[in-house]
DNA sequence: CCAAAAGTGTTACAATTACACCCATGA
DNA sequence: TCATGGGTGTAATTGTAACACTTTTGG
């Protein structure tokens, strides 16, 4: 079993000998708000093993590119949207789980403001599908969606990531819709408005809405960033 | 920008030339438990880039190996350890943290009893060090080392992760300071008892502690497994 | 004036914190 | 008998949960 000395990669100056070499992709999991639901940004795949299954937007790493980076270039490439919110949630390596040969795939999710969003193409179908009727796809992105959606659903009660769905400006109303959709229940007004206010996190920008068949929200603005990772 | 349609792994069917390819690594940040305090399991570096500076425990991931079982891998060979908890933090990736090339690096943490511990090698030094001295280390493994720290931090009172630190039997004042070693601060012993024996995940093994020189604890053992991720 | 959503406080309950004395053992 | 850490309960505080009516706007 264990031998007098592991030669590894960090202790000795090693020749990485190509075979031992993966292909490296990251794989983004973009949430989007539409009014009352959730929503995903898919595309189709083109593989034969994969035909008509849904993907996720991913792409390789490039060689001396971060691979935070790469999930940003994602990003942009596919919605147009710079500042974005982007977490890594955790990295997808078992072998077969790509039939292009060993991609490990590094899983990252992102918030963005759907109304920002111009899908400057609808080449394989890119589009939102409500996060409900996720079924089957290609892959393990089901499971990837599943991973991500589970660590979004935690990160927006320990730090209120949810902003990232939003506006600059919003009711807390609207806000509060965000947490419903993504808690996936229903939440007290009254105690969400208490809870929300008291954390100090938001600016009141004394406006309210406009062309609301109803009594109009005061309008927020989030203050401070939703967290550090912001690119 | 948006060119018309996007060629990618996931929907095309693509060659992954030699040059897309990374070199894929596992890093195992070791969390022991020595009676009082929390230590980490490193070596030292013979690099000449970071000659003598410390190291985590880590290797390549063989082609068509599950990462998981190369981070389980580490840890069988250096410890001689096979049930141990051990989970995904964070994959890093940032072209040049390796000198040895393009290294991406796959960072677990675990949780062993360091009385199982039998370090059949001192090749490079490896030994037990108090996470409060841990200072400088070699490439990245410092920020790899915090990383995994904080996430410990987290998961001790999310998932009481904690018993993995701990012989099967242990009294609960043991308990009680292994939590004090992970989050650094003390806890009152009496709300610290109540709140883990209402949990309802503590066995009255009807034992108490020998050998020691005051009033004997009643023994325990954890109920069920700390979480779904043993190998 | 009707429909729709905004805005607002109080009370009950649960969870957390702070705190001090006696007990069992080995030396 | 002394030193050491084990074992135990209660009261105060804080946080969370439940709950209903009035207001403002557009149609």
């Amino acid at each position: 079993m264990a031998e007098a000395t592991f030669k590894n990669i960090n202790t000795h100056a090693i020749e990485i000998d190509s075979y031992l070499r993966v292909a490296l992709s990251v794989d983004c999991v973009i949430f989007g708000f539409d009014e009352h639901e959730l929503k995903i940004l898919l595309i189709r795949s083109d593989l034969t093993e994969f035909k008509n299954k849904w993907t996720l937007l991913g792409d390789l790493v490039r060689p001396d590119e971060d691979p935070d980076k790469a999930a940003y270039r994602v990003l942009r490439d596919r919605t147009g949207l710079k500042n974005v919110y982007l977490e890594q949630v955790h990295t997808f390596g078992k072998p077969g789980r790509h039939p292009a040969g060993r991609v490990v795939t590094i899983a990252y999710y992102s918030l963005v403001n759907i109304e920002k969003v111009k899908l400057t193409t609808l080449a394989h179908e890119l589009h939102w599908h409500p996060v409900k009727d996720i079924r089957q796809m290609a892959f393990d992105h089901r499971q990837i969606f599943d991973t991500c959606f589970q660590q979004l659903q935690t990160a927006v009660l320990d730090r209120h990531v949810g902003f990232g769905l939003l506006p600059p400006k919003f009711s807390l109303s609207k806000l509060q819709r965000v947490y419903e959709a993504i808690l996936g229940e229903t939440l007290d007004r009254r105690n969400f408005r208490k809870k929300i206010l008291a954390m100090d996190i938001l600016e009141d920008l004394e406006e309210i809405e406009t062309n609301v068949s109803h009594r109009p929200g005061k309008l927020y603005r989030f203050k401070g960033r939703i967290n550090q990772k912001f690119c």
